[in-house]
RNA sequence: GCCCGGGUGGUGUAGUGGCCCAUCAUACGACCCUGUCACGGUCGUGACGCGGGUUCAAAUCCCGCCUCGGGCGCCA
């Protein structure tokens, strides 16, 4: 729209042309007032019925909230008006009607639940506090792919549509796929380790994954965004370095640039960049912290996962983000490379915010025979997955890298009590629309 | 997948067998009001998820279904 002014570089003494939302209209009787909304914020228009053109106030004062107008009119300098000037209208146009009964409320005066709020997402995105979560996070994106740029990662996509997944068959989507079966792919693992033999070397993927299991909680959905890093000649120390400076990134890119979002959020006086580097915690610490921490009923032994509550009690007592590092083989991938010195021991790693894990990593196994080898200790046939143990015959470094859950991220840095927060519209098991 | 708890006007809620042709707020409609900024005031409109059952009597108790949320497992 040509000659558009957003609400917010509205200068007094200016005639100008604002459009957006009727947020609000406030009729006092002889003055009234129609707030409007832009994405920069919103501006007072003023009526002085006495004073205007009839036909004028019955347009302004007419429309239903959250209808689309334009308004043209002069700016005045006015102490009364919530931002310091309001413009006085010359012409009004409805580009389109509301209907009056919305099915929540953009203003905020009534609370909607999370459900009607993601049946209205378009709505609901209409509020400030909703709108900031999604500037951040496409904040987070920006400083991420920066993060990895500046340390020599290849920016790439890799298909979501596959044939065979990255673990076997289970929590799959199975898809028609010119009449052959087929999987929305649960994680870009495998394309990403083909990348690190070709000339390529170190990459990031930002991309969708799918994930078919039909769990029912506020950390889980079925289609999540995962920020991947893979490198080669490093090991998982070196991994973990990189992973810690592209949380950090984010945070720091957040902290600089998203102040007015964060003020929405309340989040100003708490938001804290992660200063400090992360502890990394064996997995055999970890198990004596949780331990001693008495959180547990009862104790954990050596070989077993880490449950919710488990993680909750080690989050607390750490109180930041940490690794916890040295998994036993049995519990981690196949991929995932074990000690030399000790094969009950992987490399495999995982990245912890006191309320949840954030990323998976590790080092990964590059030798052809121990690859194979992993393949039948998990009962995964080998041969299915040829297309990718084939390229580990023909020069395949050594490498490692790891998997970070977009959503995860955004979630825990702005203490979101949902991961659905995080997506504009969240694949979970009972929501397949919008 | 297992377990638990919900579904009341457009939205958010109160209501544990009769006091309920259902509370309050907001929205919506009408009227009053010349500085609101959650404007105020008066009046009005509008709802018990669906089906079956128990009972003299059901929003309330029971069963089935649908639907939403949460816990666990598993994971990012």
């Amino acid at each position: 729209m040509r000659n558009r002014t957003y609400t917010a570089d509205a200068e007094p003494g200016r005639t100008v042309t604002v459009a957006g939302w009727v947020h609000e209209i406030r009729d006092l009787g002889g003055i009234a007032f129609l707030i409007l909304r832009d994405k920069t914020g919103r501006i007072q228009i003023k009526f002085e019925k006495d004073e205007m053109d009839d036909e004028l106030v019955e347009t302004g004062l007419g429309v239903h909230r959250e209808s689309v107008v334009t308004v043209t009119g002069d700016v005045e300098e006015e102490p009364r008006a919530p931002t310091g000037v309001e413009i006085v209208p010359e012409s009004i146009e409805v580009l389109a009607e509301a209907a009056p009964d919305l099915p929540l409320d953009p203003s905020g005066k009534v609370d909607a639940e999370l459900s009607t709020r993601l049946d209205n997402r378009t709505l609901d995105l209409r509020k400030e506090e909703v709108k900031a979560i999604f500037e951040i996070r496409a904040e987070v994106l920006r400083a991420v792919r920066e993060q990895f740029r500046s340390i020599g990662c290849t920016e790439i996509n890799t298909p979501k549509i596959v044939a065979t997944g990255t673990e076997g068959g289970t929590e799959l989507f199975p898809i028609t796929y010119f009449g052959r079966e087929a999987f929305m792919n649960q994680s870009p693992q495998l394309f990403k380790q083909l990348m690190i033999g070709s000339g390529l070397e170190r990459v990031f993927e930002i991309g969708p994954i799918f994930r078919a299991e039909e769990h029912n909680t506020p950390r889980h959905l079925n289609e999540a965004t995962s920020i991947d890093f893979e490198s080669a000649f490093i090991d998982q120390r070196e991994a973990m370095d990189a992973c810690e400076s592209v949380v950090r990134a984010a945070y720091e890119a957040v902290a600089d640039n998203c102040a007015e979002e964060l003020e929405t959020l309340g989040l100003a006086d708490e938001f804290e960049v992660p200063e400090d580097d992360f502890p990394r915690i064996s997995y055999e610490e970890a198990i004596e912290r949780i331990n001693a921490t008495g959180e547990l009923d009862e104790q954990l032994v050596w070989g077993d996962d880490l449950s919710t509550e488990a993680e909750r009690a080690l989050g607390d007592d750490v109180g930041g983000h940490y690794f916890i590092t040295d998994w036993p083989s049995e519990i981690k991938p196949f991929y995932i490379k074990d000690h030399d010195a000790d094969p009950q021991l992987s490399t495999g790693f995982d990245m912890m915010h006191p309320r949840m894990e954030l990323v998976s990593g590790g080092q990964r196994e590059h030798r052809y025979e121990k690859l194979v080898e992993g393949f039948e200790q998990q009962g995964l046939d080998p041969d299915s997955f040829e297309y990718y143990t084939k390229m580990f015959k023909y020069g395949m470094p050594p490498h490692a890298g790891w998997g970070l859950g977009g959503e995860r991220l955004v979630m825990t840095m702005l203490d979101l009590p949902n991961i659905r927060e995080a997506v504009l519209f969240p694949r979970d098991r009972q929501r397949l629309s919008p």
